[in-house]
RNA sequence: GGCCCCUUCGUCUAGCGGUUAGGAUCCAUGGUUUUCAUCCAUGUUACAGGAGUUCGAGUCUCCUAGGGGUCACCA
């Protein structure tokens, strides 16, 4: 069975990068009906925090992405690491290394001076005399020395790099605590991985982790190592390339699905197809297919997907979504009408508000160029008469068509163009030039309102 | 600096030795709409550069350039 999963460190919010791999990882599990597993790396106390852990688990509720079984804290399982530990130093596998920090830093410097790569040099991996005085010894485990480790990556291929790059790292710190690259093996063999799917900033960890691997006899699983998401200059995404934090989406007013559509699309593809709902995702996401170069982040076809997918949500949904963002229509009695007249304005939930709000609230005032170019000639005469006219009609007045009679007769009756009525009332009934049609909005309001703000309109214009 | 990875329209990408190099987004123009938006149509723009291999190269090989990653008792 495929077992996938995402492991971040609880040091700050999920990001947008990470929220990707995550994804990938998800749909690689959804698609074989295998598990999607969630892992917090939290053994570096000093950095962790609650709160990051937190946002991190709210963001994964956002956009729908539930993991299989517990949360599975590395800090939770120091007891376990430690006995791996004490095995490999049993079995002659790691030792103990008596360098001091001042030498460590010592050695690298003179490493840096002659150019060379700076790594360990292997001084205690064979000592046997007697320990310094006053220093509490790492463990480092042993790596291979010569050869070459090899694995082939579903994305990059095969990668095989010299034994000499990897050299003896540490996997206890002096305090005992265990380190990055020796649980995160551990656990991955332990929950049963088969999958690994991560950034490619992870790449030179493989290796390291693949040592670990070996010398436990575990099985090494698949890895994908996928390509950063840049920003639209090509350089690393940064807090200044604008929202990084999932979270963020939430707040300007972007679907979860248009997000994950958005993603998916960085670094995957299926052909020409742009439109995934997560269900063809899960279908058709392969991470064979995901693609070797990095890509560059870009908000339009982010905003364009948002836009899609809000056109398409069901008005029910859409009044639930708006609540957030001060507009609470779920009980308007004209609720389909309000939102099939505005959803196809606004490219987020938060434009999508203001639409709303445009044609909810009357106009405190009015545009200073529409007014002057609308409220000119007999405008005024021409509102008072559609006004009356409205008051005095011997209809219903419920639906777009009703109020469209009532225009067409006043354009009729004056023998004047759509426009001559047309600015002028969609001035005063929303202070300016742009937005949904006429009719709609009449139909919404109600007679009364339409009436009322007319007659504001034209005192306004004396 | 060592090692490793990457390079098709501005951006996301299709392409897996033979295509007028396709789609999407953006932008522009036109149509629809009494406005705006939507929608529809049309258009501009790309194989980083150079050598090879081959009848034929965006696709294979090498070199160069550019970009990125990584070199912790961080994760």
């Amino acid at each position: 069975m495929t077992v996938t999963r995402f492991a971040p460190s609880p040091t700050g919010y999920l990001h947008i990068g990470g929220l990707r791999t995550a994804l990938f990882s998800w749909l690689t599990a959804q698609h074989d009906k295998g598990k999607f597993l969630l892992r917090i790396e939290d053994t570096d106390m000093a950095r962790n925090s609650e709160e990051a852990k937190d946002a991190i688990l709210k963001a994964f509720e956002w956009v729908g992405m539930s993991h299989d079984g517990e949360v599975v804290y590395q800090s939770k399982r120091f007891d376990l690491y430690k006995k791996y530990i004490d095995q490999l130093l049993k079995e002659g596998k790691a030792y103990k290394c008596y360098m001091s920090k001042e030498e460590l830093a010592a050695l690298r410097e003179e490493q840096m001076a002659k150019k060379e790569r700076t790594r360990y040099d292997g001084r205690y991996r064979d000592f046997t005399g007697t320990p310094p005085e006053g220093v509490d010894p790492v463990i480092r485990i042993k790596a291979p020395q010569e050869g070459m480790i090899s694995f082939k990556d579903g994305v990059k291929g095969e990668m095989n790099i010299a034994a000499t790059e990897v050299d003896d790292f540490v996997i206890a710190r002096a305090d005992g605590a265990p380190t990055y690259n020796f649980v995160v093996a551990i656990d991955d063999a332990l929950m049963g991985l088969t999958d690994v799917i991560r950034g490619d900033d992870h790449l030179y960890n493989t290796p390291k982790q693949i040592v670990v691997y070996n010398a436990l006899g575990f099985k090494i699983p698949n890895f994908y190592h996928v390509a950063m998401i840049n920003n639209e200059q090509g350089k690393k995404l940064s807090k200044r390339d604008g929202a990084t934090d999932v979270m963020d989406y939430k707040t300007m007013g972007y679907l979860p699905e248009a997000l994950l559509n958005f993603l998916v699309r960085l670094g995957w593809s299926h052909g020409d197809q742009e439109i995934f709902s997560i269900e063809e995702m899960i279908v058709l996401f392969d991470p064979k297919n995901i693609n070797k170069s990095s890509s560059n982040y870009n908000l339009d076809k982010l905003l364009w997907l948002n836009a899609h997918y809000i056109k398409n949500k069901p008005n029910a949904e859409l009044a639930e979504l708006l609540k957030p963002f001060g507009v609470d229509i779920a009980e308007h009695d004209k609720l389909e009408m309000l939102l099939d007249a505005t959803k196809e304005r606004g490219k987020t939930l938060v434009e999508l508000a203001e639409q709303i709000n445009l044609i909810l609230r009357a106009p405190e005032s009015y545009d200073e160029k529409a007014a002057k170019k609308a409220f000119k000639g007999e405008a005024k005469e021409i509102l008072r008469d559609f006004a009356s006219m409205l008051q005095n009609w011997d209809k219903p007045l419920h639906l777009p068509v009703d109020y469209h009679a009532v225009m067409e007769k006043i354009v009729a009756d004056k023998e004047i163009g759509f426009g001559k009525i047309g600015m002028p009332l969609r001035v005063s009934l929303m202070g300016a030039m742009t937005g949904s049609g006429m009719d709609e909005i009449m139909a919404i309001l109600g007679a009364d309102e339409t009436v009322s703000r007319i007659e504001k309109a034209i005192k306004k214009i004396a």
